[in-house]
DNA sequence: ACATGAACATGAGAAATCTTCATGTATTTT
DNA sequence: AAAATACATGAAGATTTCTCATGTTCATGT
């Protein structure tokens, strides 16, 4: 025997009706029809919902507790379906980041302010911790944005790219390859290099330089904000490669230099993959368009 | 357009256990029942809730709503089946009594304690307020049992005699009215009567002696508590008619004194009034045979 | 590349359920 | 007591849901 919401709706339309009549026609059905049900749902439920001594029928006292019921379930459904509507209207969605690109949460954040106050009703959370295997995450509706560097071809995700930039060397001015016009692999092979804590094939100096020249760094360390690095760097404790315009950070302070790869710069470009499904959505396209406003200014300074 | 249980419950079946078949077989029906039913409620809600890209479907962020309702609404759902089911074995139902007789409280309170042991899952409760109305509240299933002294024919209600008692009068034993062996109305017109704060027609004194006789007393004055009348009583302030048991507070006592209401002594029969349906219910037997049992006791003292 | 199996979709008819209509009965009101 | 209100009921029709048989898609092993 199993309950439905058509159930508790009747019962909470006769309760706030008083009778059920009333609560029929506010139903859109007859009387009739109501009737039955009720019936129905007695003989099944093997309980008395309903007093009849009175006229316009009662609730009985386990009526009154199926009411409670339906008075803490119904709103919840009802819930999702107006949130269902207001996705159809496009009002309302989903937008679930993931950043493979560790450094971006300092540029995404305003992106994600600006984001909230047009759209207060979409979900807007950065996923970490999977960010690993963002890609069939993406795919599989689990998050909904990731942004990444690396485009791969795949069916049903689209990338679309934000803005050019050129891993840089930081490293202390004391630091001997402060001498040095452009930076190459055997570089680091008498370096400590600092990193933030994800895997090898995310990091542009491994991809792009190290690995493919097949050298290893004297030490590799790992921190988790730009900050720490940046002072560890500062202290001549390491040196580190991150994307240029981190560097506006430490523009004009005399104790960091900074210095390309080469010796052809090395250029990669930024991407925000999306599903093409959700690409045509309004809210995506706006925040889309908010990311890419915001790499300009970015890339100004 | 509506959903209904039967989504949620579908929903839920799906992503637990992983895929369309396996869900199916735990709902007793067909695999192809389930993906017509998938298909008609996404047609409903215009809304995509699985990703089909891959092959044992998953939830799509939309489907993840959804399931976030589905588990708080089914288990909401499944306690009142759960809650009925035991109804119908008898384990459970509701006993929410009403009072007619103030005084009842002082000896109800250890009743109550010891069903509560026996039946844990029968939401007991006490309902003040609507007193006055009990029987009507009774008919109407807003209350279960009612404590009272005065039987009315109804149909359907059913007065189950619990003991039967003397209105009796306590007095100081500095006032006069300790000189006589019984208490009459007249007695009552140079005194300051204490009574429970409820309308005249629900005490004693006046439906068995003072309204009959048509007296008034001298004063009229109400107190909540039985302590605090005893307290009245015993400075003298006034002179109080309450059931003879509950004199066993005060028995012994040399401040007070007790009167019979004569010449022939008053004799009262209270009652706890039910519903003829209910009165077969196995926990409702008990609690009258409890009662029973505890006027015993009261009668002892 | 091809067979195989697993998972889901689909169409048509059968079965179950829900509605309506017409009417009956009980209660409340006038 | 009549009239009005409120709910119940039986039967027929409409709708919805399910099942069966079969098709499509995708991944896997040979």
């Amino acid at each position: 025997m199993y309950f439905e919401l058509r159930h508790l709706r009747t019962i909470r339309a006769i309760h706030e009706h008083g009778g059920l009549a009333r609560a029929a026609e506010m139903m859109n059905m007859t009387q009739s029809a109501l009737s039955h049900q009720v019936k129905g749902l007695e003989d099944q439920a093997g309980v008395e919902l309903f007093v009849r001594r009175s006229k316009p029928m009662r609730l009985s006292a386990a009526g009154q507790r199926m009411l409670r019921v339906a008075e803490r379930v119904l709103p919840e459904v009802e819930g999702l379906e107006e949130e269902f509507r207001a996705l159809l209207s496009g009002k309302t969605g989903r937008l679930h980041l993931t950043l493979e690109c560790h450094a971006c949460f300092d540029w995404l954040f305003p992106v994600l302010e600006q984001f909230r106050k047009v759209w207060p009703d979409i979900d807007v959370d950065i996923r970490a911790g999977l960010a690993f295997d963002a890609l069939p995450a993406l795919d599989r509706e689990e998050v909904d944005l990731v942004i990444s560097s690396n485009p791969v071809e795949m069916p049903g995700i689209l990338f679309n790219p934000l803005f050019d930039y050129h891993p840089t060397l930081v490293a202390s001015a004391q630091n001997p390859l402060a001498e040095k016009a452009y930076i190459t692999a055997e570089d680091f092979r008498d370096q400590t290099l600092i990193t933030y804590p994800v895997g090898r094939e995310r990091l542009d100096i491994f991809t792009e330089l190290l690995t493919p020249a097949r050298v290893e760094p004297r030490q590799h360390r790992q921190a988790d904000l730009t900050a720490v690095i940046f002072m560890l760097v500062g202290s001549n404790r390491g040196v580190s490669v991150l994307p240029d315009w981190v560097m506006r950070e430490i523009r004009g302070k005399p104790d960091y230099v900074t210095r390309p790869l080469g010796p052809q710069t090395v250029t990669k470009r930024m991407y925000a993959a999306t599903r093409n499904a959700d690409a045509t959505q309004p809210f995506m396209a706006h925040f889309l368009r908010l990311m890419r406003s915001e790499a300009v200014k970015l890339q100004r300074d």
